[in-house]
DNA sequence: GCCCCCCTAGACCGTACGGTCTAGCGTTGA
DNA sequence: TCAACGCTAGACCGTACGGTCTAGGGGGGC
């Protein structure tokens, strides 16, 4: 036994990563970045430095599977994300206005190339698996911000409002590359929706 | 000479528009349905019912000629309209709302499929022309919604929102098969935007 | 020490994509 | 009548895509 056996034994990767997980973040960083049609599969094998094999063997149904499972991966991350915060009871408001922020981080990291939440993955094929998948993320992000806001009628619409300025704001952001078109139309929503 | 001469000479084509405007406006169509990498030079074609050769006539640039092409019509259509909308001294509140309508319009006469605006374009290559004629167009309506709010700074952050609110709600709109959120979220931010 | 099985590895395949090229039709002007 | 040209027509090409399949490597259980 030497001392590469207790340092860096052979089992554990190096990446503390899992070889499911790789594909899932390079898949979604990609997807944000150049929309479902707009990737390639080689392009994440490349990403990731993984053969074909390993791709189908975790996901036998191929790119749309992937593309599900990365979608799901960012829906459970935001929802998370916002359960935690609003269980603090902070004001609406102010938990859009942190993730509009946190938004702001990823498009400069990226400098401005991926899209953080799901709009471009928008671009998909009408009635399939991967559609629903998008839906139901906005569906529980929105059922999110209506509770958080006392589930009245009132509180509905200022959720719409919400993540329309949000998801638009990002839109504008990106195009423009410039975030304080993102900070700007959030701010504005996140006053209006304070207001009682 | 007989009477088809007079009724249907055969130098006027049989639709109203030419080869190049039916490109542009079926390209336009599944652009906004499928966004730039989803749709085929065939799928094009097959809209039309037009050879390959009259669109590679038309457009030598090939499929991205052809986008920015469509891109341009839709950003003169939009720009237009606000033009002639806030020469009335309607005010911007009203204006983004009847907008909003007609998008409202457009995704149900699409049964959801289509994006009214330029949503979906932005998957887009990187540092393409296409990506500069969205950025472009984006910049123009930006711009007359901020010089009917007055061009302060108020009015510029207002602007973003009207702009936000309207890409964003379309996009939960189109997800959700509901035009309902796209209307609550511009509502609120017409709202808002009216108010001193 | 052996086998077994999970996962990696990548050659391989059919297809459909974007784009090119030449032929020919029909209208226009002389 | 004919020449010239704008546009249509679609066969054709190289490539890159998504997906399949078989071989092999390497720990863990016995």
């Amino acid at each position: 036994m030497t001392i590469h056996d207790v340092e860096f034994p052979l089992a554990q990767p190096v990446s503390p990563l899992g070889t499911k997980e790789r594909l899932i973040a390079a898949a979604l960083s990609l997807f944000q970045a150049k929309g479902y049609h707009g990737v390639a599969i080689s392009d994440i094998l490349e990403a990731t430095d993984l053969p074909k094999g390993s791709l189908y063997h975790h996901f036998p149904g191929g790119k749309e599977e992937l593309a599900i499972a990365a979608v799901g991966f960012i829906a459970d991350e935001v929802d998370a994300r916002l359960a935690s915060e609003f269980a603090k009871n902070k004001r609406a408001g102010a938990v859009l206005l942190d993730l509009a922020h946190e938004c702001v981080n990823w498009l400069r990291r990226s400098d401005y190339t991926q899209t953080p939440l799901l709009g471009l993955l928008a671009a998909s094929p009408g009635e399939s698996a991967l559609t629903q998948a998008i839906c139901d993320a906005q569906k529980r992000w929105l059922a999110r911000f209506e509770a958080a806001l006392g589930g009245t009628e009132d509180a509905h619409d200022k959720a719409c409002l919400a993540l329309a300025s949000l998801e638009g704001g990002i839109s504008l952001a990106r195009m423009a590359r410039s975030s304080d078109l993102l900070i700007r139309s959030v701010t504005l929503a996140a006053l209006h929706i304070n207001q009682r």
